[in-house]
RNA sequence: GGAGGGGUGCCCGAGUGGUUAAAGGGGACGGACUGUAAAUCCGUUGGCUUAGCCUACGUUGGUUCGAAUCCAACCCCCUCCA
C-alpha cells in the first residue's frame, strides 16, 4: 500500500495497523480513521471451528484485534459455531467435511483458549467479548430468513465472488449448503451491528468479498455505515504459504506444538521476512524493530532470536520463551546436550532387551519420522543420529549402554529436530 | 430423464494387457555448502519382521499365466440437452 505523508491516518488504530503492515485493503480508509479517532469502534473478527487449534495463519487477524484494543477500540472475537456447520468455500478447491455438532463444540472449547492471550476480555466498555454466531443463526427460520435477508441478496453477484466462480471454473462441486455461506456471514456483520454496535470487520484478505457482501447487506437492511478492513496472505519471502510444514500446521495450542518447537519455528525465519515478521508478529516498538532490521550477514540471526523470542513470549509467557531459548542455545551453540528437549518415555525392560533404531526413530517412540520404511530410506541418506552419531547401520540396536552420561538417548532427525529417549 | 467426458500416489499429470510401486513436474524431507537463512547441487518421496512379502490406480465382481490398462454392474464429478 502506497501512503503519502499527508494522507497518513489520524488514528493511532490506524496508523500502528499501517505501520506494521497489517493493512491490505479498506472500503473507507478515511472513515474508518475518522471514526477511529473518536474512539468508538467496535471491530470483529469471525473463526470458524473447524479444527481443534488456529494456526499462525490466524495470528495476523489476532494481532489485529490486539491493537484495536491497544488503541482503545473493542474487539469481539466471533466464534464461528453456526457458520462451521455450513464451511467455507473461499480458498478451498473441495467441499469441507461435514463436521458433526459434537466435533464443531469441541473445536470450539479448544479454540477459545489462545485469545485470552492476546486480547483481555471482561465486562468493561472496551474489553472483548467473545460470541458464538450459532446463538442467532441456529434458530433462523428458513421462510422468514430468505424474505428478510435472502432477498436483498442477487443470485448474479454472487456467482461473480471468486470462492464461487474458481469452483465453477475448476469444474468442482459447489453445494448450495456451501455457496449459503456468505450469506450467513454477511448476516452476522448486520446482527453484530444490532446487537453490540459493531461496525467493522477484519479479517484475512480472501474474506474481503464475503466482508463487503455485510457491508452491501448492512445498508439494504437500515444500519448505519459498516467497513471492512482486510489484511495481507503472508506468504514467506520465498513464495511458500506460511506455517505449512509437512509435519503439518504450525498451531497455536501448546498440545499441539510445544513452546520449543513453535521458537524454533519462528527462529527459522528466512532473512528477507525478518523485519517484516517482526512488525505484524511482535510488540516491540518500530524503533527496536528498525535497529533489528539494520543487522546485516550472519547478524541478523540475532534478529531472529529475537523474534522468536517475542513471538512465543506471546502466545506461550514469558517463562515459556526464556525456557525455549535456552534450550536451543544449548543445543545449537553449545552442542550440548539440553535437559529440556522434547523427550519421550522408554520402559526400561525394552531397551534391556534392545530397541532397534528404526523402530526408536519411528513413530512408536520419538516420532522423528512416519515409519520404519522412512527410517530406513534416511539411514541411507544419512539423516538420523544417535547421540550425535550418524547411524550408518539400519540393524543397530539402542541397548542400555547407549545411555548418555545424563541416562538419555538423543536422536536427531536432520540438524534441527532432536528427541530425547528417557527410562520411564 | 437423455447424450458425451472423466475419477491414477501429498498435489498436478503421463500411462490403454507383461521388469509398473506406476514417466514427468510441483511440493516435502534428508545430505553437501552455509549463518539453525536463502540460492545451488545431490539423494529420497506406500507399508512391513526388506536378498523377501503385503497393500495400491473411484467401488465390487469377471476375463487372463498376467490388468491401472479388457468386460460387467454400481458410486461420484463435469459439460450440453430436456
Amino acid at each position: 500500500m502506497n501512503v503519502s505523508p499527508s494522507d497518513l491516518p489520524r488514528s493511532d488504530f490506524l496508523r500502528v495497523l499501517t505501520e506494521r503492515g497489517f493493512i491490505h485493503q479498506c472500503s473507507d480508509l478515511a472513515g474508518l480513521d475518522a471514526k477511529a479517532a473518536a474512539g468508538e469502534v467496535v471491530a470483529y473478527v469471525g473463526y470458524d471451528c473447524t479444527g481443534p487449534s488456529l494456526h499462525v495463519g490466524h495470528l495476523l487477524s489476532i494481532m489485529m484485534l490486539h491493537w484495536l484494543q491497544q488503541t482503545g477500540q473493542k474487539p469481539i472475537a466471533l466464534m464461528g459455531g453456526g457458520t462451521t456447520r455450513v464451511g467455507d468455500p473461499s480458498g478451498k478447491d473441495e467441499s469441507r467435511k461435514i463436521l458433526t455438532l459434537d466435533q464443531i463444540a469441541a473445536n470450539k472449547d479448544s479454540l477459545k483458549t489462545v485469545f485470552s492471550r492476546f486480547i483481555r476480555f471482561g465486562e468493561a466498555g472496551r474489553d472483548a467479548i467473545m460470541v458464538d454466531n450459532a446463538e442467532w443463526l441456529a434458530p433462523l427460520n428458513y421462510i422468514d430468513f430468505l424474505r428478510d435477508v435472502g432477498r436483498h441478496f442477487s443470485v448474479n453477484r454472487m456467482l461473480s465472488f471468486d470462492s464461487v466462480k474458481t469452483r465453477l471454473e475448476r469444474e468442482h462441486e459447489l453445494s448450495f449448503l456451501e455457496f449459503n455461506y456468505m450469506i450467513l456471514q454477511a448476516y452476522d456483520f448486520v446482527e453484530l451491528n444490532k446487537r453490540y454496535g459493531c461496525t467493522l470487520q477484519m479479517g484475512g484478505s480472501d474474506q474481503w468479498g464475503n466482508i463487503v457482501n455485510g457491508i452491501d447487506l448492512g445498508r439494504r437492511m437500515g444500519t448505519k455505515q459498516l467497513y471492512a478492513l482486510t489484511c495481507p496472505l503472508i506468504t514467506t519471502a520465498s513464495g511458500a504459504k506460511m506455517g505449512k510444514t509437512a509435519s503439518g500446521a504450525v498451531w497455536l495450542n501448546a498440545d499441539m506444538k510445544s513452546p520449543y518447537e513453535y521458537w524454533q519455528f519462528w527462529r527459522n525465519t528466512e532473512d528477507g521476512d525478518v523485519a517484516r515478521f517482526l512488525k505484524l508478529f511482535t510488540v516491540l516498538p518500530m524503533a527496536e524493530i528498525a535497529r533489528l532490521a539494520a543487522l546485516g550477514g550472519a547478524e541478523i540471526n540475532e534478529a531472529k532470536k529475537v523474534l522468536a523470542n517475542e513471538a512465543t513470549a506471546l502466545l506461550h509467557g514469558r517463562a515459556a520463551a526464556d525456557e525455549a531459548a535456552e534450550t536451543a542455545r544449548k543445543t545449537f551453540e553449545e552442542g550440548a546436550l539440553a535437559e529440556s528437549l522434547p523427550s519421550v518415555a522408554v520402559p526400561l525392560a525394552v531397551l534391556e532387551a534392545g530397541l532397534g533404531v528404526l523402530s526408536a526413530f519411528g513413530p512408536d517412540h520419538a516420532g522423528l519420522v512416519g515409519s520404519t520404511s522412512e527410517a530406513r530410506r534416511q539411514v541411507k541418506g544419512g539423516g538420523l543420529k544417535v547421540n550425535d552419531a550418524t547411524v550408518t547401520d539400519e540393524r543397530a540396536v539402542l541397548t542400555l549402554d547407549d545411555l548418555t552420561a545424563e541416562g538419555v538417548i538423543k536422536l536427531s532427525f536432520g540438524r534441527k529436530k532432536h528427541v530425547l529417549l528417557r527410562i520411564a
